[in-house]
RNA sequence: UGCUCCAUAGCGUAAUGGUAGCGCGGGUGACUGUUAAUCACUAGGUUACUGGUUCGAGUCCAGUUGGAGCAGCCA
């Protein structure tokens, strides 16, 4: 007899009447008189074990009276079960408990709002919906990897602290060991960052692209995966303080086959999981998101729709909807915009390209026009924005212009104009929000809901 | 940060300005195989906080705190 987790009862193939061993958690329990059904949990797969305690069992009484989220051990007879609900169940010869839980364990049989179970963040795991959300959130992160090293790209983490100001991608998180009490002063009364931990100031990445971009010069292929951290007082379902993002950044590539990257990479992504969270989307199907499943799969069969911004802003001035903000061309187009595009006019993932170059980051290749960029963002129906990329400004004297022109402290991006200066590389890169691509693959509508124990504005709790 | 909505038992919710109720969960018991088992009984409340209006406030008003949504910022 060997020990066995709950995903062994379902995938082995055992034979019928084989003594088996288990230990879990008490999911459910009913009981009569002289028997008592356990649902046994042990985190190894979506599904429990049937497991069942007759009178006859010397710890009977003890064992059908377990409250909810009770840990046991189990030996017993696995018996195949055709004509019932469930494959099989195991037949508890020997059942002993190993840790009692409370009797107010909070997690009820019953729907509970995301609200409540965002209070007690440590214990929502249990939970189907977010075991199932968060098993999709690692072999999400998994598919990644193979997407991207299949393509042979490099792996690059790029520091998380971090002296420069990016790209001006948003507030930042300072990041210092001065005496809060007691600051370092200059003589003009201002904090003496020279004498900070590392003579500086210091803050939280708010993004890796730029100094991943040395290492593209290097590897053609490379792609961060980690963290960053934005100080914005974002209250919306879509924005966090600490996120993950996947930055791909590719050498010799120009907008066109950077969109075939990000299009590849979010396919290969939901096909992974739907080849391997069967249980847990039926469930979010079921009870989260109806209609999830056949989602998935026409997001990963159909082409994505791409359309410049200047024609996007066409379609929306010809559109007959009372929009809140007018279009016209050259303004940053708002959340009711990208919605009705993408979910009205193509109703499918959509690469919105070439944007007016003053509504962009500076890094952002110019277009021969002169009005426009080599950007693309891909918006998504129910979410908005889910990948923002663009070609790089590799050309030496231009970029040079453009750091100048975005009022930007020329010193600081010295070493970035140097990936210039030592041969010009035409390269191109973009960003995926990590949760964002999780919200779109589980059908969560909020991304408190994705991440493990979500930091937002006002609240850094667990 | 601006605007809007919400806060009642552990959870989900009900209650014209007039005795705070129900379901789930908990406890006790019944039940010969259940599938969110079923049935009976039972405990559980300073209605978020502070103040005001009123004969009387869960309900109306003001402020505070917390939560949610929309917008902006973005991924």
């Amino acid at each position: 007899m060997t020990q066995l987790s709950v995903k062994d009862l379902y995938t082995k193939d055992l034979e019928d009447n084989t003594t088996v061993s288990l230990e879990g958690s008490i999911k459910t329990i009913r009981g009569s008189k002289n028997i008592s059904f356990i649902e046994l949990n042990d985190g190894s797969c979506f599904k429990s074990a049937q497991i069942i305690v007759k009178k006859s069992n010397e710890n009977f009484e003890q064992i059908s009276k377990l409250p909810i989220a009770s840990t046991i051990t189990v030996e017993g007879a696995f018996v195949k079960t055709p004509d019932a609900p469930q494959p099989f169940e195991v037949h508890g010869e020997k059942v002993e408990l190993v840790g009692r839980s409370d009797s107010d364990y909070p997690l009820q049989k019953k729907k509970t709002s995301y609200e409540f179970l965002r209070t007690i963040a440590h214990l929502r795991p249990r939970t189907n919906t977010f075991y199932s959300v968060f098993r999709i959130r690692s072999l999400a992160a998994f598919a990644v990897h193979e997407y991207l090293q299949h393509n042979d790209f490099v792996y690059v983490n790029t520091p998380i602290i971090t002296s420069s100001d990016t790209e001006g991608a948003g507030e930042m998180f300072r990041v210092t060991t001065m005496d809060m009490d007691n600051l370092p002063k200059d003589e003009q009364g201002h904090v003496d960052n020279s004498k900070d931990f590392f003579k500086t100031e210091t803050n939280l990445t708010v993004s890796g692209q730029l100094p991943e971009e040395a290492f593209t010069m290097a590897f053609k292929n490379v792609y961060t995966f980690g963290p960053t951290f934005r100080a914005e007082n974002s209250h919306t379902p879509r924005h966090a303080s600490e996120f993950w993002m996947i930055e791909p950044d590719m050498a010799y590539t120009r907008l066109p086959g950077m969109m075939d990257v990000a299009e590849g990479l979010l396919k290969y992504v939901i096909n992974y999981v739907l080849d391997h969270a069967k249980d847990e989307l039926e469930f979010l199907d079921e009870n989260v998101k109806p209609g999830l499943i056949e989602k998935l799969q026409k997001t990963a069969s159909e082409d994505f729709a791409r359309v410049t911004y200047t024609d996007a802003v066409k379609l929306l001035q010809e559109a007959d909807v009372e929009f809140n903000v007018p279009v016209e061309w050259g303004i940053d187009l708002q959340s009711e915009h990208e919605r009705y595009l993408c979910e009205d006019v193509y109703k499918r993932p959509t690469f919105l390209t070439d944007y007016p170059r003053d509504i962009k980051a500076f890094y952002m290749r110019d277009n021969d026009d002169g009005k426009t960029v080599a950007a693309a963002d891909c918006l998504v129906p129910g979410i908005g924005e889910i990948v923002g990329g663009s070609e790089r400004e590799e050309r030496y004297d231009v970029l040079n212009d453009k750091i100048k022109e975005f009022d930007l402290n020329p010193e600081e991006y010295d070493w970035y104009e140097d990936l210039r200066k030592y041969g010009e590389i035409k390269h191109s890169g973009f960003g995926i929000g990590f949760e964002r691509l999780v919200m779109y693959v589980t059908g969560m509508e909020n991304i408190r809901d994705v991440i493990p124990f979500p930091r937002e504005p006002g609240s850094a709790k667990f």
